[in-house]
RNA sequence: CGGGGCGUGGCGCAGCUUGGUAGCGCGACGGUUUUGGGUACCGUAGGUCGUAGGUUCGAAUCCUAUCGCCCCGACCA
């Protein structure tokens, strides 16, 4: 993409609505525009992080085995009448009525429509285990939206849903979900954690969330330090192989992880005092099993090879995909703007020409720019009529994690330069080595 | 939902106490000048002062109502 015929308000001020540091550089970046409370549009910088996002977690899903489909937004409010949901949810739901005077509901979670098209459509044990999701915005009424897209109304959000025979079947959805949950989060680079978790309003019997620690979390967490040095990497994982899923899921769980909603002081004690860690984590993921919560009470049968109907067994799960974008931005910052890590960034590469309308810089620069979509990668050449330092800033603000400069100077010794926005090192070298080093960086990603 | 605060051009703000018909910085646009970290100067455009009533010769300013937004708390993916 050429900057100049993109779309890429940035502002040079910080909004004053904007307190916490995600929301601040997603509004300065030109990433969201707040159109109501909670509610935001998704400029085109923005769209394209979150639309990675949503790649990412579709092909982790089905590569679990998950099957995608979509469920609307608008929900009758019959089937959460017949759940015991609509009058137990309150005001955060967002009734609506139709012209015929109906009940409607934006929906804020799918248990129900899922238990239905599943009752509908499924009868028999020949058809399980089956896990089904989605990626749908969902929408919420809280009382005070806040934190940008980490706490709106509206939001995005992968939500799962997975049936089995028997308590066991669905324990192992579980851990495989947990597991996959695992990977996801270490392809957007992020270290998310699972720990114990309070069950909700959704219910249930088990329950992990997923934090990512952030200053500006708004749950307190304990924990014991060793938990941070356990990550899954390149293992090979059989998501059908219940052992292995169920020791990857105990290999995380097994120390202490949890939120303040489940804190227990007497065993977080029990933990060397140099490794007790009391911090701060935003959540961007949870599950749960609550077996026959949903089926029992909706009629969800299936029949047993005995021939005998019973409840199916269910759990459920959730990805928070716009809430990621702002928790990815508060763990990937410093004082100039984003830091995007490289599985997640809007744009592989920026390209800036320091020199626009010098003939050997732009020319050095198209060369760059088609040399990277030919390998397949996706840079961003800053071509405005624009200053050096203005172009530095724009580009230091969006994060992009790899910058090449093009400037006379060095074009004259036959080098460009490339930049680190993590580390911020440059390492100066020649147009075509900087593509087949970017090349690199991002092979397998 | 309790407490606090704020609505003035795209963004950040001043003006309001002591009513007299709107101003500054940034940004945008046009020029000149610059050109390796938000260059300097000149000029231009852009605002029913959130909305609706009221007081007044006259309201951004005073009064009433209402809507919206932000912060703290309770609540929550």
């Amino acid at each position: 993409m050429r900057l100049s015929r993109y779309f890429l308000p940035v502002l040079k001020e910080n909004p004053s609505e904007a307190q916490i540091v995600s929301h601040r550089l997603m509004l300065r970046a030109g990433m969201i525009r707040q159109q109501a409370a909670g509610i935001y549009s998704w400029l085109p910088l923005g769209y394209r992080v979150l639309r990675r996002l949503e790649q990412i977690v579709h092909e982790e899903q089905q590569r679990a085995g998950h099957i995608p489909l979509l469920m609307p937004t608008l929900q009758s409010a019959d089937l959460w009448k017949e759940s015991g949901r609509y009058d137990a949810y309150g005001p955060e739901m967002l009734r609506i009525r139709d012209r015929h005077d109906r009940d409607m509901l934006y929906g804020p979670t799918n248990e129900e429509m899922i238990t239905d098209i599943f009752r509908s459509h499924v009868g028999s044990y020949k058809d399980l285990p089956l896990t089904l999701y989605h990626i749908q915005w969902k929408f919420r009424d809280e009382v005070r939206p806040r934190f940008g897209v980490m706490r709106g109304r509206e939001f995005l959000m992968k939500d799962g849903y997975n049936f089995d025979l028997t308590k066991e079947d669905a324990l192992h959805a579980y851990n495989r979900h947990l597991v996959s949950y695992l990977r996801t989060y270490e392809r957007m680079g992020l270290q998310a954690i699972p720990m114990r978790a309070d069950s909700g309003p959704i219910g249930g019997d088990d329950t992990h969330e997923f934090l990512v620690l952030a200053d500006t979390g708004e749950s307190e967490v304990f924990y014991d330090s060793r938990v941070t040095d356990i990550r899954l990497g390149a293992r090979d994982i059989d998501y059908d192989d219940k052992d292995q899923c169920r020791g990857v899921m105990e290999e995380f769980t097994a120390l202490y992880a949890r939120t303040d909603e489940t804190h227990d002081a007497g065993l977080f004690e029990q933990i060397p005092e140099d490794r007790r860690r009391v911090a701060r984590g935003i959540e961007v993921g949870q599950i749960f099993y609550f077996g026959t919560k949903y089926s029992e009470p909706m009629g969800a049968l299936v029949a047993t090879p005995d021939g005998e109907r019973v409840p199916v067994h269910m759990g459920s799960h959730g990805i928070g995909v716009s809430r990621l974008v702002g928790a990815l931005i508060e763990a990937n910052h410093d004082d100039k703007g984003i830091i995007w890590p490289e599985g997640v960034t809007p744009f592989h590469a920026g390209i800036v020409n320091l020199k626009q309308g010098d003939a050997d810089a732009d020319a050095a620069c198209e060369g760059l720019y088609a040399a990277l979509r030919a390998r397949g990668l996706d840079p961003l050449y800053d071509d405005r009529e624009e200053r050096a330092g203005a172009k530095f800033a724009t580009m230091d603000l969006i994060g992009l994690p790899w910058r090449i400069t093009v400037g006379p100077r060095g074009l004259k010794a036959g080098v460009v330069e490339l930049t680190s926005r993590r580390t911020g090192e440059s390492e100066e070298l020649a147009p075509e080595l900087a593509v087949a080093r970017i090349a690199e960086i991002y092979a397998g990603l």
